[in-house]
RNA sequence: GGCGAAGUAGCUCAGCUGGUUAGAGCGGUGGAAUCAUAAUCCAUAGGUCGGGGGUUCAAGUCCCUCCUUCGCUACCA
């Protein structure tokens, strides 16, 4: 039996509505979802929203609507990213439900037993109205000697009584487990981060809060409420059942892989896991933090009017469009950039001109040629041999090791490869001129190209799963035939034989035009 | 300042533990073909692998230095 697979997104914090970024993220995690359960592993996918904190709070005043209101509403936000974008995560989970609240102070009781929470005073520079701490390094001189924030607004020595988690007890075991699980943090340069900071010295962490209330209370202080990222990571384990003990719970944890941004690298792979050990609770296997999407080469911000919407995109150029272009044009774990001509390049070029065109003309060959039929295939020639073999190789063999080690584009590449190959295979055989030269051989020919085909749509399902999937119905392929096992398996002559017949072809990917530009930049 | 990453063909990038003529896609150029979404296939375009120095029989691939860009340097998420 093989091992089950708990993988999840960063849980987002929904005080904005999802931008490109968050798209990205759960594309890509969705990709390697759904390529473990084509590769026979029992999948769970979690992704949800972190709605706690400070921020929301103030973003729900300064609208002058309720905090849990507005949450509601940005988090249906997400939930509507996901069903868009072909998301096929197990759970969506929110931080603000009551079995979220129930896992937190749990986990929070765990680590008060283990000794790890004391209650003490938090001292620092306080801005009132930017209602944030701020380090004395940060601090600029205003007028008259005034402390002034980075954002310039005044700073005043503020004491607050706030319960701390004994993180710098964690540095050594923490360090120690980096050593031990060479994975444990990828890519490398984000492991390498990581290891200098926690070599630098841990201080302890304040982990609650009293200047709101927006949040998971303190179990035994009700007017603490827990510090946000404590109980943000706790959805990885209270999604799947904690602190019960559920079947899925003992399945699945630890987890596989989180996927998150580089941002945030220091919450999940410092942290998380102190917390975790404290609770004594094992560890998630790998953490792994991806690049930035750039636009043109520049990071995205509200002031630069360059912010990117995500459902606009896949409304513009198609869901799979959207998911092909980010996971084939960026090398997961690095910054990658996005504009409106690199998507239509990328996606005309391989899956209009390449994929697509080859699964038209075969198609369309069988269709006009064999009468939908699905032709036999009489004797093997040695190019026809070849083909099948490099085809069968990127199947099963360079996609799923692409894959195993999260280096999505890279699979693509390996794909595109294959789908080369049959473009190539195609001119030379030219089946249309064998249809009266030598029939048999013009069968032989498309049958070889209709398992090729076939089997690169089975390996793509994972990037495109809506058009791979039409695919595959319009050829008629078995379901169980559809994953990365049995995709090599004998299946087409069962199917030629049981008489299947294909329509008249549809393309599938059209291709795409630049949308008209829609007012100058600034 | 400290630590780290990166700088390879016009563009976007591959190049693992050093080893035959430095690769791919897009774009450009020249052919072929016409089944197909004017899509495809073949050939080709002569990049001092950021600058300099060093180690080695041999360096894009290791070391030093300089230049440029970027990230991290804790409690806003």
């Amino acid at each position: 039996m093989s091992e089950p697979f708990y993988i999840t997104t960063a849980i987002a914090y929904p005080n904005g509505k999802p931008h490109i970024g968050h798209a990205y993220e759960a594309i890509a995690t969705d990709a390697i979802a759904r390529f473990q359960r084509l590769n026979g592993r029992e999948v769970c996918f979690v992704t949800g929203t972190d709605e706690h904190g400070l921020k929301m709070d103030q973003t729900a005043r300064g609208l002058g609507r309720e905090t849990r209101d507005l949450a509601d509403e940005m988090s249906s936000y997400f939930k509507q990213m996901c069903a868009t974008l072909d998301i096929s995560a197990d759970h969506f989970c929110r931080t603000t439900a009551d079995n979220h609240h129930k896992a937190s102070q749990a986990i929070w009781k765990r680590l008060e037993a283990n000794g790890d929470l004391y209650l003490d005073r938090y001292e620092g520079w306080y801005s009132v109205r930017d209602e944030a701490y701020y380090d004395e390094a940060e601090l600029t001189e205003g007028e008259g000697g005034q402390k002034l924030s980075p954002q310039g607004t005044p700073v005043e020595w503020t004491v607050e009584e706030s319960w701390f988690f004994r993180l710098s007890k964690y540095e050594k075991p923490l360090l120690d487990y980096y050593a031990a699980n060479p994975e444990f943090i990828r890519p490398d340069s984000r492991k390498n981060e990581t290891v200098k900071f926690v070599e630098g010295g841990l201080k302890d962490l304040s982990v609650s809060r009293t200047s709101f209330d927006w949040g998971v209370k303190v179990p035994g202080s009700e007017n603490h409420v827990m510090y946000v990222w404590l109980d943000a990571l706790t959805t990885y384990i209270s999604a799947i059942g904690f602190p019960d003990d559920t079947e899925e719970w003992r399945k699945f944890w630890p987890a596989s892989v989180h996927i998150i941004g580089k941002d945030i690298v220091r919450f999940h792979t410092v942290y998380w896991p102190a917390f975790l050990m404290s609770a004594g609770l094992p560890l998630p296997k790998m953490v792994f933090g991806h690049g930035f999407l750039l636009s043109r080469g520049e990071k995205m911000s509200k002031s630069l009017g360059n912010v990117v919407d995500p459902m606009e995109l896949a409304e513009l150029f198609g869901v799979d469009a959207l998911r092909y272009f980010l996971l084939r044009e960026v090398s997961f774990g690095q910054d990658g950039s996005y504009s409106p001509e690199a998507i239509v390049t990328r996606v005309n070029a391989d899956l209009a001109n390449s994929f697509g065109n080859l699964a038209q003309r075969t198609l369309s060959l069988v269709f006009k040629n064999c009468e939908g039929y699905l032709p036999a295939i009489h004797g093997h020639h040695p190019d026809d041999q070849a083909l099948l073999e490099l085809v069968g190789n990127a199947v099963s063999v360079q996609i799923p090791t692409h894959f195993e080690d999260l280096a999505m584009s890279q699979a693509l590449e390996a794909w595109m490869q294959a789908v080369f190959a049959c473009n190539a295979y195609v001119d030379v055989q030219a089946p249309w001129a064998l249809k009266k030269t030598d029939p048999e051989r013009m069968e032989t020919v498309l049958a070889t190209l209709f398992i090729c085909i076939a089997q690169l749509a089975i390996a793509v399902q994972p990037f495109i799963p809506g058009s791979a999937t039409k695919l595959l119905d319009q050829m008629g392929v078995p379901d169980d035939v559809r994953n990365y096992a049995r995709a090599g398996s004998h299946w087409y002559s069962p199917l030629a034989e049981g008489g299947f017949q294909i329509a008249q072809p549809v393309g599938l990917f059209p291709r795409l035009e630049l949308p008209a530009e829609e007012g100058a930049a600034a």
